[in-house]
RNA sequence: GGGCGCGUAGCUCAGCGGUAGAGCACUACGUUGACAUCGUAGGGGUCACAGGUUCGAUCCCUGUCGCGCCCA
């Protein structure tokens, strides 16, 4: 027998190692392939609430498909995390006296993956405990021998069709790690800084300056311009004239520029073409020099900066620049200014724009097919508006900087010869024999030292995870994929860039469906953050309430489009459901309830198997189409609602006179049978939100060893089971007892007192369902003998109106006859509202003339209604 | 500055041209043999504001205000 309360603990590992043991995560069966591809966590990661959100998704769409008879491939795996694993190792290295340079590159490596085969993927772990049902055993890391073959073969032949180049440009550098980063790689963060003003002498007239404002004093080193705006009445006479650049004392040039912002500072702008985006285009267009005066740490180095300066740090720089410009007379002033300052997002320190050598890929040619893609809706984003983020971002697209300072990830394959010629090749021996080949005879060749970003790999995982290069049958079979789940934040790092490789490599997109969710954040709305302190941790959340009842949290959270506001009291909240549904069925098991297989609920004769029957019918076809439409929420309330108001509020109350008491063997064997089938089927249905719970009271109170629910069909429910009849007579059963409940309520009845019933003017039908349900009304209307046209009892009564009836309860001398009256006066009154709100409509001619007339007439109706309601009310008033 | 989204009950959010909903919180009552991780009843909203379209607007359109996010 079930326990009173339902242990997740005890179940939840149990029935995880069963479905391992049944292979039942595996893409299996003759059905149409299913594919969704997990977006490979970073190997140094821990679960948090962003991915117990996305997982659950994952999840729940994953068990649904399977059990709609797909094939399904969930395909997992874990991403090498290039910047991020690196500086793990290299951090546990120096807590150990350790330095990556002085151990060298391969000692550091293999390092690296001890650390990963030791320490990395305890997210897997985690993942498990949520209960995640990818196909482990298609498990891939983008370090794998094979994935590293397909990024080494799609670098080559996009180098070969002259898609990825190198090139010397501007890139943001991370003087911290020392390593070029993307745009996408650097946050733009807000600074409280200053505006210097300082005056540069004008070369040909001499006593003259000209003022120009920076943010960035140290960098006035490089200066190679001054820039003014052609339309700048101020400085029209300088146009091509030259300013005395102070400190270095280097003739640079005043140009006449657009960028130059007249409102901005004084309108006149230092150009610094090696340090600043702008400035390297302002630079470009007017010719002028592009000097370095900084070093791979930001310090300042190179020609021309006066030696004492030379190797301090950027910031202290910026003091010294200051003083000396102070000392010279040439600082004009100083303001406060707020500004904008990039940072990269793993190092948090200011990003350096660095002149480099580097490896690009021609993004926006890559860009093309996957824009008409999404144009023609061959892959599809949800929610839609999203498409537009992905198109502001694939139209602007820039050359994607895919080298990487690193050691950790996929080393370029690229070799150089002595005079720096570049072989690119898929082998170091392919290299040589080109080199041999260009060059007449063998030569010594040099690799290129750096990796490429890490989202390079992780753009061919639709393919590459599927064995591409090689034409696998999983390739055949599962590409293109059906789904990818990922939040906003990562379109442009990583759904665009599947698109783009996809579409090249394979002729095809990776996905047909985009859904993208939001964030989650505490209850608050504050996003998560460790430095906050308001992080939860999705596994505290397991322990305590389960991993089913975070998963329901979750779904029935995950409206499309908004962020979700996550607290701990939401768990709660469905874990109290989840032990709702737990004594529903311990109810159940205690009532004797069956599967039986032969079972028709077509054939079931009572009205409340066949209201309930109907129920189930329509919750079905509602649940299946939100879950294949994403409305999760939808999913979610609907079986909640279904399970706790429809089926544990009404259907086992009204069940009970038929177990408990009752004299009916045949209806009671009956609402067994229905009991069951609505059981087994609801369970099904929640399933996939829910996955532990439902396979442990399936198992227990159906006993199906060889059938686990993970597996077991999709309910398809016979047509025909919503029956208006029944609909409309235990919709008037739970009126009547809600109605009489109320009245009790009000009058101040005390619960436990049982009270007898007189119905007056009751119809044919409603006297025959009186008949019928009297073990129910007795039972959860608390009601004594049920009279019709009885005289009215001596002393008071509280009366009610039940449709076309009024219930009579006598109440002798216990009635609170003033409680009464308010209470009757307040339903007249409510009755007489809506029904004065509803005629005036009916006295609006255009209301007449134009609206839908089936809507007329509904409102017709009511008012006849809602007018005998108030009249008969009136006449229990009255009666008083 | 450009783009997207959001203002509905105390809180978190559904809904969406035709009688305003849920969960939580709140109040009162209640150990009737599934469940106190519960039950019953109840209070609580000019659906941000202003115009417009419409027979009818919380819903569609325009504007205003407030908030959030993304891109410059």
């Amino acid at each position: 027998m079930l326990d009173k309360t339902y242990r997740p603990t005890e179940v939840e590992a149990r029935l995880y190692a069963e479905w391992l043991e049944r292979d039942a995560f595996v893409a299996s069966g003759n059905g149409e392939p299913w594919c969704l591809m997990m977006p490979p966590p970073n190997v140094t990661g821990s679960l948090h609430m962003g991915h117990a959100l996305t997982f659950t998704v994952q999840d729940t769409l994953t068990r649904f498909e399977r059990k709609r008879g797909r094939r399904a491939l969930w395909q997992p795996g874990m991403d090498h995390a290039g910047i991020a694993t690196q500086m793990v190792v290299e951090r546990k290295l120096a807590a150990e006296g350790h330095e990556r340079r002085a151990m060298g590159r391969d000692a550091f490596l293999q390092e690296v993956w001890a650390w990963k085969e030791e320490s990395g993927g305890a997210i897997g772990r985690q993942l498990r405990r949520l209960g995640a049902s990818p196909d482990w055993s298609r498990e891939r890391f983008t370090m794998d021998e094979g994935l590293s073959a397909a990024v080494v073969k799609v670098f080559v032949e996009l180098h070969r069709q002259g898609l990825i180049y190198k090139d010397k440009r501007l890139v943001n550098w991370d003087p911290k790690l020392q390593t070029a980063i993307s745009d996408l790689e650097v946050v733009q963060t807000e600074v409280d800084g200053s505006l210097w003003h300082f005056r540069y002498p004008i070369v040909e007239r001499p006593g003259e300056f000209i003022t120009v404002a920076t943010t960035r004093p140290e960098t006035m080193l490089g200066d190679s311009g001054v820039a003014v705006h052609p339309e700048d009445e101020r400085y029209r006479h300088l146009h091509g004239l030259h300013a005395m650049l102070p400190i270095v004392g280097r003739k640079i040039r005043i140009v006449a520029d657009e960028y130059s912002d007249p409102e901005k500072g004084t309108g006149a702008v230092k150009i610094t073409p090696a340090h600043d985006f702008n400035d390297f285009e302002v630079g470009k267009r007017h010719g002028l020099a592009q000097i370095s005066v900084l070093d791979r740490e930001g310090r300042i180095a190179g020609e021309g900066v006066p030696a004492a300066l030379v190797g301090l740090d950027r910031f202290e720089a910026r003091k010294r620049v200051v003083q000396a410009m102070e000392e010279a007379g040439l600082l004009d002033k100083v303001e406060k200014h707020k500004h904008m300052v990039p940072h990269g997002d793993r190092s948090g320190v200011p990003i350096e724009p660095y002149l480099t050598d580097q490896w690009y890929c021609d993004a926006a040619t890559l860009a093309k097919k996957p824009i008409e893609a999404v144009e023609s809706g061959k892959t599809v984003f949800v929610p839609k508006q999203y498409e537009n983020t992905f198109f502001e971002w694939m139209r602007n697209i820039q050359p994607w900087c895919i080298s990487r300072q690193l050691w950790w990830g996929h080393r370029i394959p690229a070799w150089y010869g002595p005079d720096g010629q570049v072989f690119v090749a898929e082998s170091e021996a392919q290299a040589e024999a080109d080199a041999a080949a260009h060059y007449g005879h063998a030569v010594e060749l040099t690799r290129d030292p750096d990796v490429l970003d890490t989202w390079f790999s992780s753009a061919l995982w639709p393919f590459s995870t599927l064995g591409w290069p090689e034409q696998t049958p999983e390739l055949e079979a599962f590409y293109p994929t059906d789904v990818l789940v990922t939040g906003f934040d990562i379109i442009f790092f990583w759904v665009a860039r599947m698109m783009m490789m996809g579409c090249w490599f394979m002729g095809d997109v990776p996905f047909r469906t985009v859904y993208i969710h939001g964030l989650v954040r505490d209850e608050t709305g504050q996003k998560m953050s460790k430095t906050k302190g308001n992080v939860v941790d999705p596994l505290d959340l397991v322990d305590q309430y389960g991993a089913d009842a975070l998963r329901f949290g979750i779904l029935a959270s995950l409206a499309q489009g908004r962020d979700i506001k996550f607290g701990e009291a939401r768990v709660q909240g469905y874990r109290n459901f989840v032990t709702k549904l737990w004594n529903a069925c311990r109810f159940a098991e205690l009532n004797g309830v069956v599967l039986d297989p032969a079972f028709d609920p077509r054939t079931a004769r009572q009205q409340l198997n066949r209201w309930i029957l109907g129920r189930l019918a329509t919750t079905a076809s509602e649940v299946t189409e939100a879950l294949a439409a994403y409305r999760f929420n939808d999913a979610a309330m609907g079986l909640y609602r279904f399970i706790w108001d429809g089926f544990c509020d009404w259907y086992l109350e009204l069940a009970k006179p038929f177990f408990q008491g009752g004299d009916d063997e045949a209806a009671a064997a009956e609402t067994r049978r229905t009991m069951g089938y609505v059981l087994a089927n609801v369970l099904q249905l929640l399933n996939p939100l829910a996955p532990f719970v439902t396979e442990e009271l399936h198992a227990r109170l159906f006993g199906t060893p060889d059938g686990r629910l993970i597996s077991d069909p999709w309910p398809e429910l016979p047509d025909g089971l919503n029956d208006a009849e029944a609909v409309a007579e235990i919709e008037w059963l739970i009126g009547a007892i809600s109605a009489i409940r109320a009245a009790r309520a009000d009058v101040n009845v005390p619960a436990a007192a049982v009270l007898d019933l007189q119905v007056e003017e009751a119809s044919l039908l409603t006297r025959a369902r009186l008949q019928r349900h009297r073990p129910a009304l007795e039972r959860l209307a608390r009601v004594g003998s049920i009279a019709l046209d009885a005289a009215r009892p001596e002393g008071g009564v509280a009366q009610l109106v039940v449709d076309e009836a009024t219930f009579v309860l006598p109440l002798g001398s216990a009635i609170d006859l003033d409680a009464e009256r308010k209470r009757l006066a307040k339903e007249i009154e409510k009755a007489r509202k809506d029904s004065a709100a509803a005629a005036g409509r009916l006295r609006n001619p255009g209301f007449l003339a134009k609206a839908d007339p089936d809507v007329v007439e509904e409102i017709r109706a009511r008012v006849g209604e809602l007018d005998q309601r108030a009249a008969r009310l009136e006449k229990a008033l009255a009666a008083l």
